[in-house]
DNA sequence: TTTGTGTGTTAGGCATGCCTAAATTCAGGA
DNA sequence: TCCTGAATTTAGGCATGCCTAACACACAAA
């Protein structure tokens, strides 16, 4: 019980993503299992391992729940730095687009060297984010922290950058590239419908404004400008 | 049994380079054994499974060794390809050594998606050979012919230049590299000592002469220059 | 033709990761 | 406190790939 598998550290990634997005403390087996698309009891198969692996990676109590050690913590923003620092690199040198790059970063991400991510964010010159707005977590597993809120909790007329989109879905990056949303574009809560109706956001270079879906507002992040909160 | 493995992937790649390199027509279990360094009862399991995948890839009768059918000959060539295009690749775009790019390349092989493959090549501008002097596959299979030949049996006084060197053993490269003989340099067999004796070699440009074992000019291969053989 | 030697194949195991189906446990309401 | 339903774990399987040990075959020498 050895080395960390590509599956392992799908694992680990899959529970720190679940620690923060979902903000929760020791995550279900049965998130996971949804998370990574395999049965419950799959789940308990590869955490009983995890949790047998010196060192401790991961503190798994049966009907409990999961929560990463330090330990397992710093392995998952390894992974999730080659996942980052790959999504970068697709798209700087090779001319992919924001919604291509997620599907080859997550195969990439498990079989580069650590000279190779070297490289790379060197090539970069160690940016901070990727293409997506995520932070790139450094080679110690500092996370640069931004301040940021849902496009959703923006306050209307409120002036902010677009800062972050999930990477997850294509077609939602697909769908606000067509509408000008992309990384850093200035924007602006124009009304907000009634029972969580549609936003209305005005782009404000352009002056266009969108009806958006709670489903789109929902995974995209803003930073407001200058003032504060 | 659909899909073909990692492992199935170099099976097909390590039999397409036996039956190339050592001009057989076909490839025994040990032979195979030793070039993977898996036991010889491994290689009878997977060449089973690959015989009986459909579409044909492999003529497998046993007792008799392996052969490639033109199925299995043109998926060895893609993942070639797929190495070869990475070596140079490394080479050109991150600034990898000669000598560092197998080991990288082997890994990323069977990972990288036609999509980049296709962006690897176009920026690299379908380069022809990769760096050691190895033709690169075309899409099709097709594979650019050079005529060269060993180092070794390169006639006195023959001007030549290398035009390929093994990438598989980085401390060879590394030699290779410290004494000047790199790709494209021209040389010229000053001297065969006597009883597969060292070979004296100069580099024609610098003027300096080396002394190389039958161990190293074996796996040096030049072409001629200017007139026929 | 027979037999020896080495190569090749079968048999039986192990680890990884996944599955379904059958228990089990937990937690909240009666 | 007991019961029930949802979440979780156990049990048992399957596929992949690797291993070692035992057996089978091929081929060449006698």
């Amino acid at each position: 019980m050895r080395r960390l598998s590509a599956a392992g550290e799908d694992y680990l990634k899959a529970i720190y993503e679940l620690e923060q997005e979902a903000g929760l403390e020791r995550v279900p087996t049965s998130a996971l299992a949804a998370k990574l698309g395999v049965a419950n009891a799959s789940v308990t198969g590869m955490l009983k391992k995890l949790a047998a692996m010196r060192p401790r990676l991961v503190d798994y109590k049966p009907y409990r729940g999961v929560h990463l050690t330090p330990r397992g913590c710093k392995v998952a923003l390894e992974v999730i730095r080659h996942h980052r620092l790959l999504e970068t690199y697709l798209t700087q040198a090779l001319g992919y687009r924001w919604d291509e790059v997620h599907h080859e970063a997550d195969r990439l991400e498990h079989v580069i060297s650590e000279e190779l991510e070297e490289r790379i964010a060197h090539f970069l010159g160690h940016p901070e984010v990727d293409p997506h707005g995520h932070p790139i977590p450094a080679r110690d597993g500092s996370l640069p922290e931004k301040r940021e809120l849902r496009l959703t909790d923006l306050e209307i007329g409120r002036r902010a950058r677009v800062s972050r989109v999930s990477d997850r879905d294509p077609d939602l990056l697909r769908y606000l590239d067509r509408l000008g949303l992309c990384l850093h574009a200035p924007v602006e809560v124009v009304d907000r419908g009634p029972f969580e109706g549609p936003l209305h956001v005005r782009l404000v270079g352009r002056g266009e404004v969108h009806a958006l879906s709670r489903q789109v507002t929902d995974q995209v992040f803003v930073s407001t400008l200058s003032e504060d909160p």
